[in-house]
DNA sequence: TAATTTGTCTACTACTTCTATAGAGATTCT
DNA sequence: AGAATCTCTATAGAAGTAGTAGACAAATTA
């Protein structure tokens, strides 16, 4: 499962991908047109913001952008950013790779091969689709 | 991620099933051999008999078994006894189904469809695969 | 320069889930 | 009766989830 937080930092990142053409965004202005918490949006930003997916100006006609274009931004990358790995458990994890500390013997355990191949399953969805490939669909079901 | 408590109750359930032979097994037997907390199985062991994968005798020699043919368990059940929902959100799952609060329209959510494809993946893994399956994987590493 | 509008930072809280542990009780066998 | 087992209830610390409150810093502009 993830969280709400991971949920909220797409629907923001969506959200800022639709208004690209627009220099800044308000926070408030996503908070409203995607139903968030206003200040736990705001600490979700400023992780994006360390992550540098997003850019901010402060003061009086401030917001916040997009750094990179939204179709370089992949789906599993924002979710590992908010929620950590993507696999289902950290020994068979790439970038979050952990020995599981039940787990006697790597070599001989039955149940990591199969979780290697949910997460292989996983990341070839989430990493290959992009906040591009979202809109996208988006706009398809607008259009009927 | 899954929690440890499903992995120790596959482990638990994998064991059972190299001793299918056996009448019954001792949950501190299984405990010691899958360096599992004594007391955590013994809660495991209560909610696998629930759900009837298991049953269990008292007294002296008593001990566990398992209910079913091991190549009628699926990973995929088990994990869903213990965990809950495989889906990464609950819009999109078959038998934990319930409208996720922040999502204003589900018709035309964009995440949605993503993680349906998420979760057909999984399951089509998890869902497959058979206690049986995972043991045979196990036997062939041991013969080399 | 003062007021206003924005994002930033720190701290806190409430709730739930996870990972257990302790101990008395019930059941069965010998 | 006594020993070996599973069972049930209660408890608890740690971590994670989902926020909220309020002072602070920076930029604009009147």
């Amino acid at each position: 499962m993830i969280s709400k937080k991971a949920k909220y930092a797409l629907k923001a990142l969506l959200f800022l991908a639709k208004q690209q053409e627009r220099e800044l965004v308000l926070i408030s202005e996503i908070a409203a047109a995607e139903l968030i918490p206003r200040k736990f949006l705001e600490a979700i930003l400023v992780d994006l913001k360390v992550q540098q997916i997003v850019q901010s100006t402060r003061g009086k006609n401030g917001g916040y952008t997009l750094v990179k274009d939204p179709s370089q931004i992949s789906v599993g990358n924002v979710i590992r950013m908010v929620d950590g790995p993507l696999a289902p458990v950290h020994c068979v994890s790439h970038l979050y790779y952990r020995k599981c500390e039940e787990c006697a013997d790597e070599a001989t355990c039955e149940i990591r091969l199969l979780m290697k191949r949910v997460r292989d399953a996983t990341c070839a969805i989430l990493d290959t689709t992009f906040l591009t490939d979202l809109n996208k669909v988006n706009a398809l079901i607008v259009e009927e």
